[in-house]
Formats: C-alpha cells, sequence, structure tokens
DNA sequence: ATCGTACTTTACCGATTGGTTAATTAACTC
DNA sequence: GAGTTAATTAACCAATCGGTAAAGTACGAT
C-alpha cells in the first residue's frame, strides 16, 4: 500500500476508525477519550494502533499536551478521496434518473388506469 | 470486515481495483479487457480475485454472454460511502477558507507596502 | 523518590490479503 | 470430438492486519 489514495481509503475501511472520526468531529480528543467507547471491546494498544493508522493517512493530527495526546480531525486528508469519488458521481445520479423516470412512467400509467388497459405495448 | 461501508472503502483501497472502476466508467469490459492492462504485472486469477472482491462490494456485476463475462460498473454502490464522506465535506472546506482568509490578508498587506513598515502588529 | 496516569513499544498470534502455478470448467470452432 | 479461448477454482505462500499481554516511557502529584 504505497500511494496516498489506498491508505486513505484503507483508513476508512473499518468501523472503528470512522467511529474515531466521527467522535473528532465532535472536538478534539485524547487518545483515552478516543479509547473510551471500544475499551469494552479492545485493549489500549489496539486504540493507539487504530490512532497510528488514521495519522499516516493524514486524517488525524496528534500533539503533545503533558502526558496526554489531544488528536484533531484533519479535514484536509479526506479532500483527495472526495475528489476521486466525486468524478463516479454521475454514476449513481443516472441510476437514480432512471428510477426517478421509471417511477414517472408508472405514475402516468395509474393515472391513465381504465382509459387503456393493453400494458403489452 | 462486515460493514458493507467497510467492505466499499476496502475495495476502493487498492490502485489496481480503482484502475478497473476507470476503465469500466468509460463502458463494460469483459474480465480479459479488464485484465489487459495489468497482465504484464500480474496473472489473470489475480485479476478474477479483483473483479470478485468489487462485485462483492458491489461496484460491480458480472453477466454472461457465451464464454466472456462482461463487467458493468455499479455506480449505487459508491453512494453510500459518497454520503459518509459528505458528512466531512465541512472540515476540508473549513480549512480550505483559512487558507483563502490568510491569502487575502497576506495579499491586503502586501498592497500596504511602504505604507506601514511595523509588521510586528 | 515513588506512585499513578497516559500512552507507546515489543513480541507474539491467527485471520485475511494479494499474489502465484496448475488444474478445471465452459463455450465456441474446425 | 479435438482444439482454442475465456474464465474460475484449488492449493499454496509471504506479507499485512487487527488483536493480545507485558514491559517501557514520560509526565504530574504527593
Amino acid at each position: 500500500m504505497q500511494d496516498s489514495l489506498s491508505q486513505t481509503f484503507a483508513a476508512l475501511a473499518d468501523p472503528t476508525r470512522r467511529a474515531m472520526l466521527a467522535q473528532l468531529s465532535k472536538g478534539d480528543a485524547s487518545v483515552s477519550d478516543l479509547a473510551k467507547p471500544f475499551l469494552g471491546e479492545m485493549s489500549l494498544p489496539a486504540v493507539t494502533k487504530h490512532i497510528k493508522v488514521l495519522e499516516k493517512a493524514g486524517l488525524v493530527t496528534k500533539t503533545k499536551d503533558a502526558q496526554w495526546r489531544p488528536c484533531k480531525l484533519n479535514g484536509e486528508g479526506l479532500k483527495e478521496a472526495a475528489d476521486w469519488m466525486e468524478e463516479y458521481r454521475v454514476f449513481w445520479e443516472e441510476s437514480f434518473d432512471r428510477l426517478e423516470a421509471y417511477l414517472k412512467k408508472v405514475t402516468s400509467e395509474k393515472n391513465q388506469e381504465g382509459k387503456n388497459d393493453d400494458c403489452q405495448k
């Protein structure tokens, strides 16, 4: 995993890490703050590792404050990935358009109920 | 890796697979079509595996046509991931705003050159 | 100095990933 | 039905991933 885009997507491919980003989106948090919701499910070193993955992907920056390590969401780290996705937007919007067109069609057909029973064409 | 969002991001976390999606965005392609750009770097079974990852993530659908397996980009498979990212848009736009504000500031300071040499405040 | 808190590092483990080669299935072609 | 083309499956391998327990580091408080 060399390129930064792969690193970013890989970092996002884990629910624990996404939950951490969600928490950081509400405000900065220390390692133990971030760990709190998960200490039932995993150990502190596991949390440290997850944070390191987020750091290396450039999604989080960690600073020092006495014995604490306040972490901050780095929004810019998501930009490259979002730009990549943007290229494909048309491909889900076009299928939405098809759905919309279909719904429009069946609705107008419903409105013509009784007027014409020949549904074969 | 249970949840579909993790599966999607994991599928995107590989340059070979992203290149395949890029090719499919230009039009449907068979497995060997998709393999062509990579046959110098990897074998056909490796390509089959990559396609299977994309399929399981719902990003690609594969059909049958004689001995060929035409693949199609499924744009809707990206929607969930794009929606997730959208939540964080403000976090990279806000840092862009800060940059913009900074550039505006230094520009206006530059315009005042000679008028006031006290750059300490 | 030593104790507690916050966190990291090390060493290990099993499961998954990304690749291989070789064999197999399936459909068309002669 | 023998051969060719398209693709998959099976068995294997090394590297990475997500986790652990235990030891180590660094800072503040008493």
